[in-house]
DNA sequence: TGGAATTAGTTAGCAAGCTAACGAATTTCA
DNA sequence: TGAAATTCGTTAGCTTGCTAACTAATTCCA
């Protein structure tokens, strides 16, 4: 098994792996990482966003971000508003709770991306990075339906701009 | 946002790119990745697999193939068959159709990690590969709590040798 | 200005992953 | 030998992703 052949089957197994793990370290706040990552993002933001821009932002189809806002909301952590500039939007923001916890999701992805980084090179780190860029663009060119959110979100075509 | 801070992000992109990718070029034949991975599997053993040595062997848990091992029996890609030596356990066969079918799929799957890797140079697809290993292995050591396939499958404790 | 096209959010329904809990069969060992 | 532990497959129910099709609101332009 040469190495073309290894690394599709690698992939996918090493973002499974980090994501089990992250679960698993923020399991105890009662989070999953699609949630953390969406509060992760509102919270990045200076101004409110809407759920066609969160959705972007993170690489995911509208409606799987519909019912993932459902849970957020259910469980306190996002509330949505109607926006006043237009009807058709609802604006997403973040309660107290969540603002409080943010902190801590960060610091433990923080430590986490440290652990499992910290004695690869960086000339290394940089070379697999470059790689996967590689492959990413390769993959996602010619895919294009034009309804591919990552691929958009990675071009800054947000729909907003 | 340095270099540590993008391999999470870009990891999770690239795997799901490759994955829509494979998917929407299997896609004409009506099957997606977590099928034909199965019936490649299959296609690769010598001898008949039980459930549970399949879901070793593809990183998955056994609930998550029965409802597989359901959709690809209902399409009549494999059928199950309780087995000889051991009335617990049933061994999966592909159909003449898979058979049939599965010479395509290592074609197109050959096909596109080529497409995706050929202008890597081979030194830094070894490194990535070396980084990429490297990053599961932390992932996975210390979350043991015993119940992960993917984990096992990599170690070769497959529950049969 | 008013009908057509577009955009934001939603619902419905499927796929593919997970854990927990269970029944039936087998293995272990006191 | 027979009770306890283990193993195999399953069901039930959750999460997180998707597409297709819909409603309501806005924008475009003839």
């Amino acid at each position: 098994m040469n190495d073309i052949d290894v690394i599709g089957p690698l992939l996918h197994g090493v973002a499974r792996a980090w994501r089990l793990k992250l679960d698993e370290r923020l399991k105890p706040m009662g989070l999953s990482q699609a949630k953390w990552r969406t509060l992760l993002r509102l919270s990045m933001s200076p101004d409110p966003l809407t759920q066609a821009e969160i959705a972007s932002h993170l690489g995911i189809e509208e409606p799987t971000l519909v019912t993932l806002l459902h849970r957020l909301e259910d469980d306190r952590w996002v509330a949505r508003k109607n926006a006043a500039h237009d009807r058709r939007c609802k604006t997403v923001h973040l309660t107290r709770r969540a603002q409080r916890v943010i902190e801590e999701i960060n610091s433990e992805a923080f430590k986490l991306r440290h652990e499992l980084l910290d004695d690869i090179t960086a000339a290394d780190l940089r070379t697999c990075i470059r790689v996967l860029n590689h492959i990413q663009h390769k993959a996602e060119k010619g895919s294009g339906n034009g309804k591919n959110s990552a691929a958009r979100a990675r071009n800054g075509k947000n729909g907003k701009n």
